[in-house]
DNA sequence: TATGAATGAGTGTTCATTCAT
DNA sequence: AATGAATGAACACTCATTCAT
């Protein structure tokens, strides 16, 4: 915990480099882990500066307010997994095939980044208020929603996919069957009875889920 | 159980054992909403005892901490959600039947009770720290799982289910497909740029889980 | 500076008795003296407290912010100094003895009461935002007028006063004569080399605004 | 002084200069506008700079510290008000025209800087600690002195001023009379329920004003 | 000469909790 | 059973000031 240079006097630097860029990074890395941990509520930004390696003073003035910085680590967590995505580049694969590894896709996601969760919880909690009106997010997020929509669409023209399948139900469908998964896993654990992160569970879980999806989407 | 007293105001000991029971009510049914709106974090024991028109200090008295507080409330809803779907006596309907009820019983409940799915958002924030060691819950959770088991064992036996069903995928894919809905409302409003609480959407939402899990469930 | 009872743990409870009332005004008098001080901005809530043998929590129950604690300690000194003057029955004294008793009040008001002066510099400093809706303060200041306007208006029809004097005017050089003496004593003792509040200086000032002010009213 | 050289823009080292004087001018300009609105303590140093369109860095070069910066706004503000009075050359009128001329620059005077009292406020607010030991103010207040009490010597002699007049309370009263009113302005309007600086008031204050110092002063 | 980055000590304010009755 | 008074630790946020370039 404490820091073993204590003795080193002439060792490091207060700050290592007069870095604002990496300052502002290390500051919403350390932000992004410490409101996923403990809620907009929850977090202290004395934690966040101390993680960060940063003043206090420092968050205020790259970012105004802990609201506010929350607002952005969260811009940037959804930013993240519509870029992800869109490189995938699916429209390039064969229909089912596409849709078969967005659902792997978001699973990985969620298991890679398992912070973007709690985090769109703690947003969901105070009604989206920080997102409500970034047309930023809304631009990317329509775009997401086309995508697939035009996968939808050309697998039910090629005869392997349902017609007239709706991109944001199919969309809602395929994140909840992974998001409760992890959101809940550690209620699910005491109920279930169950370790939900041994790999078997993950293994099982993702070929179910791939299942359910292949059997609401195909003729 | 006992007559109502109302009418008798000589009655005063049993008055004041009623109204222990009254007050103690009151901080539930408050301290369920101020923890469900705010979280864990952000719920304010200020509140929750003004909301109750309690004294501060009798949720002390009564409660120890703000944290047990929380515990007592989390498995009560438990109970409830757990109650409720025992009561449906879903055995004594033809599995395939049973299922539909109880996906749609999932769906009315998160609707008719939005603070139970904060409350389980809370509890995993904080890694379910406050039910991990319930043995009444464990036990709830047991038979309701093998409720869920019996049904599908018998629509397989039926040949209206698969063989090797496994409640316990199909329960979280259940609650999944509600669950997310719901507490993903306000970002998925913005996302989805759609009204997710509108009677139409609601609707279409529950038939298109129906469907979803009728495909999962069937041969 | 230390409280010499550090040895003598069971000698003094925390708080002496629990009297709300009491600690009000402990609080009332503590922030009148800090703010006399150090001014709005100046003042430091921890030293209220602290002065105030109180908590600092018991500011915020009582008073609700530092903002209001202050609006609170102003109107206190108003009507302070109003109420005494009122208590002068000045209307059952001659005009002119009136009004030279009115005199010599407000400078001993100046000298016995010196937050007051630098109470209503902080006021002014913030354009008056504390009082200046407040009707309490109108009320009593327009009975003050009326009041003085009266013995004015007496002392015209005796022939010992100048006819038409508007009170408005009487008050401001009355209270300018003294106010502008006792606010701005340290730097008059620069700039002309006084000590401003020595008995000698005092009695020479108020004997020299007698003067002007008879003077000004008298034919 | 030196002629404007702004047509000349190969004159770089002149320039320098002169830009590190506008600087400092700059800075001066907005500390004083800072302090006056906002106080010693309630002042910004962060406004300055921005105000000064200059880097906070520079008020520390050249000016050390914020209460320095305070101290010489001070300083300036005073030498200001009497290297105005002294170009008067009161010397040069007749008495009395000469103690009406005073009189109505005074009021003038707090008219057009309205800074130049609640600055002079702030600094009795801390006991004229940036100004006691400044020999400076000290020798031009002596002067100022001086000249009044020479004035009211030469009415005496000429019998139209009363013998004995002590310039120093005469001063005061002076300056109370316009200080106070609006100094007091904002609390006063509140009292006495008036706009203090409507035309009408302010010449109606003036004309009151000259006729008691007149009656002050006058056999 | 000039500047943006960085900081520690404090600021008003809030909180869950306990005391005294 | 019930309550208002009281508290200390912590909270988000701010400040004058200094560092590094």
């Amino acid at each position: 915990m404490t820091p073993p240079e204590k003795n080193q006097p002439s060792d490091l630097p207060k700050h290592r480099v007069r870095d604002a860029e990496a300052t502002k990074l290390r500051i919403l890395e350390a932000a992004k882990k410490e409101f996923s941990q403990n809620g907009l509520e929850g977090a202290r930004v004395d934690s966040i500066a101390l993680e960060a390696r940063a003043n206090k003073r420092m968050i205020y003035h790259y970012f105004e307010s802990k609201e506010n910085l929350f607002k952005v680590v969260l811009e940037i967590a959804y930013l993240d997994i519509r870029t992800q995505e869109a490189n995938l580049n699916l429209e390039k694969l064969p229909p089912k095939e596409a849709m078969i590894t967005f659902v792997r896709f978001t699973w990985d996601y969620y298991i890679k980044n398992p912070e973007f969760i709690t985090l769109v919880n703690s947003e969901n909690l105070c009604q989206a208020r920080h997102i409500r009106n970034s047309p930023l997010l809304q631009e990317v997020s329509q775009k997401f929603v086309s995508r697939i929509q035009a996968i939808l669409d050309q697998g039910a023209r090629e005869g392997v996919f349902r017609p007239d399948l709706d991109a944001v139900q199919v969309n809602i469908t395929i994140a909840s069957i992974g998001y409760y998964y992890f959101t809940n896993r550690y209620t699910g654990s005491v109920i279930f009875n169950r370790d939900f992160l041994s790999p078997a569970a993950l293994k099982e879980r993702l070929a179910f889920n791939t299942d359910t999806i292949l059997r609401l989407l195909c003729l």
